[in-house]
DNA sequence: AGACGTAAATTTACACTGTAAAAATAACTT
DNA sequence: AAGTTATTTTTACAGTGTAAATTTACGTCT
């Protein structure tokens, strides 16, 4: 049995230190460089070392995908986020500070997602989203509500990191943020 | 000087039928299949055939977005999409029968933004886009009544293409179809 | 304590990939 | 018809992911 506080591996904990060094480069170098021997390399150890940890490359970006839905349903958590309102700035706002985490997260063809931590911790974060108590104004079924809110704000959080918004909140006459749109998408 | 009409290369007209295959490939098999070799083995020709018309792979996916992006425009144009609503409806049906040409054109790290055709493309989409009269119901600025129904509208091309809908739509007591999702946005 | 079994990491090898440079081919122009 | 240019192929090289065999170090058990 291995410690579980400690580590106990030849090298530390390499299962977390690629996954660490794997969003480092991720979020300064963007997705493209997420090749399977630079972040070997920028690890320290050899080609083929993430290989007992996680099979694959798509098993390394699975487990850092995870750990980005690990950290949005934290941030979508109930003592984080109390009204309706505060659900949807977080999960723009996660969006916004980690871009290439929520990018791939999302990214089907670079990640399994039924990589068991990766389905468990996106079943997570969904689920928060499906618990945003349906605003019903008009006559439309809470699935629908809930699929209109989530649409709103994912569309917000992508165009945001694609920098399409940036220009319309640029050359608007009345200030403008995302936050605003945000709140908007809750009355 | 080339008759523009007919064919006048080596291979017949290697930029199209490199696009095309391209395409094939994309809606087939995926993003991920794109691969240079693999295109221009598909078309027939050497493996850096497509060098003195694309320069790169990136050049080559640039021109299919470009392409994308036109039949966008083209379905959302006056003449197929005249009321606001249509054109929201156009948006999400093109991304539904198109979804690895709809990803690739939003994937900024496969294409080249600042492609001569690639730019002028996206700019007469997104300025269809933004020639939609805001249909202020609120106080809300013209430019802020576009990014939310152009959020709302791509959220759920989005996160329909991954599948993310489905199950939504599924569990629905209420009959509930994509279609109706985006004509909600309109009102 | 010392030997064993097992998990972790490296070395080696192979089939791919993108693309630069040089050579060859076909087309158009004059 | 000859020469120039554009198009395509051949060749070459650095880099990629990963399977297989080997080495290394750890934990365990008598």
């Amino acid at each position: 049995m291995k410690t579980p506080t400690k580590s106990s591996y030849h090298h530390g904990d390499l299962q977390k230190a690629l996954v660490n060094t794997a969003r480092l480069m991720l979020e300064k170098d963007g997705i493209a460089s997420l090749k399977l021997r630079a972040i070997t390399r920028n690890a320290g150890v050899s080609a083929t070392a993430a290989a007992p940890h996680f099979g694959n490359l798509t098993g390394l970006l699975s487990a850092l995908a995870a750990q980005g839905f690990d950290e949005l349903s934290e941030a979508m958590s109930p003592e984080h986020a109390r009204e309706p309102r505060d659900v949807g700035l977080a999960y723009v706002r996660f969006a916004i500070a980690n871009p290439g985490l929520f990018t791939l997260m999302f990214r089907s063809d670079a990640i399994d997602p039924d990589h068991p931590a990766l389905a468990t911790a996106s079943a997570r974060a969904f689920a928060r989203l499906a618990a945003l108590p349906a605003s019903d104004q008009s006559g439309i079924s809470p699935e629908a509500a809930m699929a209109s809110l989530w649409a709103k704000v994912h569309g917000l959080a992508v165009l945001a990191i694609d920098g399409l918004l940036a220009p319309l909140i640029r050359h608007s006459n009345a200030p403008l943020t995302i936050d605003q749109l945000v709140e908007e998408a809750f009355r």
